[in-house]
DNA sequence: CTTGACTCTCCACCTACTGGAGGTTGTATA
DNA sequence: TATACAACCTCCAGTAGGTGGAGAGTCAAG
């Protein structure tokens, strides 16, 4: 019988941790000193201790061990849990260089552009939600008021609130400007088809988003950012690009109020 | 301003680590109704908030965000935190992958043998140590008898005490054992040169350790252990093995008394 | 008999949150 | 105007796997 101070120099594995380990019953002494409390090993105990060791270096938690050392049926189990930790351990691989990716990428830009980007691009799911939309061809971004003006109009007529920040979808700007306008609305609301106003579900989409807390005339530099952020990241766009007016201009559709704020979102994919 | 309710769905960032940013000081709400205690925040604190994530993405702590967010020299800062990140995650991306590899090596194992093996290969440093010893050659491994009596017969003269386990350290096997029987002793303890029994310390070294706790006639199934451990490991030998005596049989010498425990330490490097 | 090393228990701290209890506040409807 | 009910508040506890320290008791050597 031994101290727990030999125990541990023998093992290698701090006093406390050995403390720890018969707290949470993993590794009991051989003998408790009922009246000093003292705790007294067996060298015997060392191989139990070892494959304890062992077992946590393969990354199982302390909670897995614990089920292996007592269990009876532990080959199975262990063959089990060894295949989970493969693929936990190969996904987390992945995840890693994803985020050494990430990290490189920021270099980059800071090196070229040597100071801190104004833009934070931030991966994000957003949820599924009904909208009441116009969808029209535009000459150009900003005339977008008459569109605008017509889903404003039915809203007020069909006493329909808006119940969060409007936005723009754009489906595509190439030939033309193909541009709808959203208001999110109620989940049970519907609207007869006599109108060009629409309503539908816009669908839950994972974006690459930025926000862009400058006039509106200004956020090109929002969309290069975003559109260089997911080329450098390997993601794909994956769908219509949405402009949500966080805080629109003071002045109704002014191009140059510089306390807007406006939310670009790309939706992606994983390339 | 709007409640931590809607922030938080803008943002996608949870209530709770919203109030706990709040807490930790990371993101102060723009106004705290000091009444009710309501957070207000406003849409203009995105682009902060999108800061702390896209920093926390790229596996910052939340401290070191804190500070990169308050000083005013982030630049350089955060270019070093980056590379200090990059070689971080690259390492840790190695420790993966090392492993990924004795997960593996441990299911070919289970695989082969059917059975969760007896032995429990272990990694560990081993601190230098002071020893009286005698090295000769011997016909096989145990016939090591005489040793240990010039051995026991010099500390007995000197009054010399031993301060832990006694070990063997094997030089070579090939073409003729030679075997150096030890004595750990304190620090400050010499010996004249007058005999074969020398002291000196024996280095700090990484072991691959396993711990056999059966009869010594069965040992090379632990060397066997141990050695197929280092191989399917990438490691390589680096160094004279060890024999750690840390309960020898009763009846001195015995080969085949079970209650017997002894270490058996291979010095490795990762190769 | 003293000294110093060793050991004990108990508590707090680490990260970045998460869950829940119990109590207000704000808003919408009847 | 009364009343739901959602949203909000604070405070406490728990997570994994320990680490650090305070204060007190124990052991072995000289």
């Amino acid at each position: 019988m031994i101290r727990i101070g030999l125990f541990s120099k023998l093992s290698q594995v701090p006093v406390k941790t050995l403390r720890y380990y018969n707290e949470t019953g993993l590794l009991e002494p051989a003998e408790i000193d009922s009246f000093t409390g003292y705790r007294y090993y067996s060298v015997t105990q060392l191989p139990r201790l070892n494959r304890i060791l062992a077992l946590k270096d393969l990354g199982l938690s302390l909670n897995q061990i614990a089920r292996l050392l007592t269990e009876e049926l532990p080959v199975e189990q262990l063959r089990g849990m060894l295949r989970l930790k493969q693929v936990e351990i190969q996904h987390q691989m992945q995840q890693e260089e994803e985020k050494l990716d990430r990290v490189a990428a920021r270099l980059r830009q800071i090196e070229q552009e040597n100071k801190m980007s104004n833009y934070d691009v931030v991966i994000k799911k957003v949820e599924p939600q009904r909208i009441a939309s116009v969808r029209d061809v535009i000459p150009s971004y900003p005339e977008q008021g008459h569109l605008w003006q017509d889903l404003e109009t039915v809203m007020v007529q069909n006493q329909i609130k808006s119940t969060g920040p409007c936005l723009t979808l754009y489906h595509s700007d190439e030939p033309k400007i193909d541009a709808e306008v959203c208001e999110p609305i109620a989940e049970d609301i519907s609207l007869p088809q006599n109108t060009q106003v629409q309503t539908r579900e816009l669908p839950a989409v994972v974006v690459a988003a930025v926000i862009h807390h400058r006039p509106f005339n200004t956020l090109s530099e929002s969309y290069e950012a975003v559109l260089k952020w997911i080329e450098a990241n390997g993601y794909q766009i994956n769908g219509p690009c949405r402009e949500i007016y966080l805080q629109p201009p003071t002045e109704m559709g002014s191009q140059t109020d510089p306390d807007t704020v406006t939310e670009v979102q790309f939706p992606v994919i994983k390339s």
